[in-house]
RNA sequence: UCCGGAGUAGCUCAGCGGUAGAGCGGGUGGCUGUUAACCACUAGGUCGGGGGUUCGAAUCCCUCCUCCGGAGCCA
């Protein structure tokens, strides 16, 4: 039982308690062992600490204690805090208490020493103990908080769409089919056409859900299931979009820089890089790029889309993430409004993360003329009739309106430095991956 | 779907025609300041599956499976 001399700590908190009694609560992470002295790695979560126990301060019950636990046994240890030079945290626990809530029935796979992908990622749900998982989880949550007060902060309303959704948006080869009571149904793989809704009745919302996508992608950027920030503003145009996601992200980085400094440390990031994401973001036109990237030696013409490769080299240029905008109309959904002056074109963006990470936004403005839509409808070869309600919002008060969305897993990923989108998010649905 | 790469002890890997190996992890013992502790001993294997070549295959050939990376598509 806790004493009231000796209240439950967590690690985040232990500088407060130089030279207190506490009790600490968590799981044997490593140990080592001399003959008359025991050292415990405690993890409760919030960090580690090594607690110290001497033959005389926790008796042969205590090293029983230490000796029957192998690693990820939990435990509860009584001890005072003390700083201590050559202690990682600096500061240490000189055990008086220990005891045993459960040791581990069998040995843990994950031993400190090196893993392959493989079997850490058949091991996830065990993975997520380790303190590099455990950084990253918080950084996740950190940046999912932060883009909530951006939005809320600025007259947004939340606005959820729905996961099971009847229409074939974009072909149906790349969405997850469900039986929902006999007729079929597919997994959402945007809220942007509910968030259009959204829009018309309420000016300004976001949305922020998971969406999925079935298409057999087998690379570091790609998961099946991801979560996806999705705001949307009636009257509002390309160039506003594209300053309301700059300055979202400008928000969110400094959000994690502010809070998240001990994390970033943990994860080995250069929080420098980071520094360096501020406003202006460079905009450059597709035309513009696909020049750009002819003479950096890509065999690329007009008109082609703009891959992997070539992602890279224009994000190498710049120090912070930079716009690519107005690309051909037949590279984009049916839903992109074109530009009045080059009816070619699209009015949409794309933010491409520095580091070659890649796109991490995808916006623009929408088509708000009734005709323009029913004529683009038809051109994708999708059914107007599917489209009946998404129609409706051009016929009853159609505003010009635009927005984006961002990929979290994906900015998790980039703000995080992680090679792989995989680590990103606690249980990663992948072409090959479904359990744990 | 296509193109590469890899499957050997619980994990990370070496061995690449001639007796199945190391480090870590596990177990036992030792050590009063260790930091991925150290030292000694010890247990642990259908070398991904199937077929073939050979006196002999983890090793060479064929085939299948699984995973990893990339391409396409996208956030």
């Amino acid at each position: 039982m806790v004493t009231p001399s000796a209240p439950h700590v967590y690690l985040q908190d232990i500088a407060n308690w130089d030279g207190k009694e506490i009790t600490l609560k968590g799981w044997l992470y490593n140990k080592r062992s001399s003959g008359k002295i025991r050292f415990v790695m405690l993890r409760d979560g919030t960090g580690v600490i090594q607690c110290v126990g001497s033959i005389k301060d926790i008796g042969d019950e205590g090293f029983a204690a230490i000796d029957s636990m192998s690693q990820e046994s939990s435990l509860t240890i009584r001890g005072t805090v003390r700083a201590d030079e050559r202690a990682p945290g600096g500061f240490e626990l000189i055990m008086s208490h220990v005891e045993c809530v459960a040791t581990a029935l069998d040995e843990f796979p994950i031993s400190p020493k090196e893993h392959g992908t493989a079997f850490l990622m058949d091991n996830r749900h065990l993975w997520l103990r380790s303190k590099r998982q455990v950084a990253i989880m918080r950084i996740r949550h950190c940046i999912v908080k932060a883009i909530r007060d951006f939005f809320d902060e600025n007259g947004f309303t939340l606005f959820d769409p729905p996961i099971f959704t009847n229409a074939a948006c974009e072909g149906t080869s790349t969405l997850f089919e469900t039986d929902y009571f006999g007729e079929p149904a597919y997994l959402s793989q945007s809220g942007q056409l509910y968030g259009e809704c959204g829009a018309m009745a309420l000016g300004r919302i976001y949305t922020f859900g998971p969406t999925f996508r079935a298409e057999k992608s087998k690379t570091r950027r790609h998961l099946t299931e991801f979560w996806m920030i999705e705001p949307e503003v009636a009257y509002m145009d390309m160039w506003g979009a594209a300053e309301l996601a700059e300055d979202m992200i400008c928000f969110v980085v400094r959000r994690v820089l502010e809070t998240r400094a001990e994390e970033l440390k943990v994860i080995e990031r250069d929080a420098a890089i980071l520094e360096k994401i501020q406003k202006p973001f460079p905009r450059i036109s597709y035309t513009d790029a696909i020049e750009v990237l002819k003479k950096n030696g890509h065999e690329i013409n007009w008109g082609d889309d703009i891959g992997g490769d070539e992602e890279t080299t224009i994000s190498n240029q710049y120090d912070r993430p930079v716009f690519l905008h107005h690309f051909p109309a037949e590279l984009k959904a049916f839903y992109m409004k074109h530009d009045p002056e080059n009816p070619k074109l699209a009015l949409g963006f794309d933010v491409l993360a520095p580091e070659g990470k890649g796109e991490v936004v995808g916006g623009g403005q929408r088509e708000d003329s009734y005709e323009e839509l029913v004529a683009r409808i038809g051109e994708h070869g999708l059914k107007v009739e599917d489209f009946s309600w998404y129609l409706d919002l051009r016929k009853y008060g159609s505003v010009p309106h635009a927005g984006f969305g961002l990929g979290l897993e994906r900015t998790v990923a980039w703000l995080c430095g992680l090679p792989h989108v995989r680590e990103t998010i606690p249980f990663p649905r992948m072409i090959s991956r479904l359990k744990p």
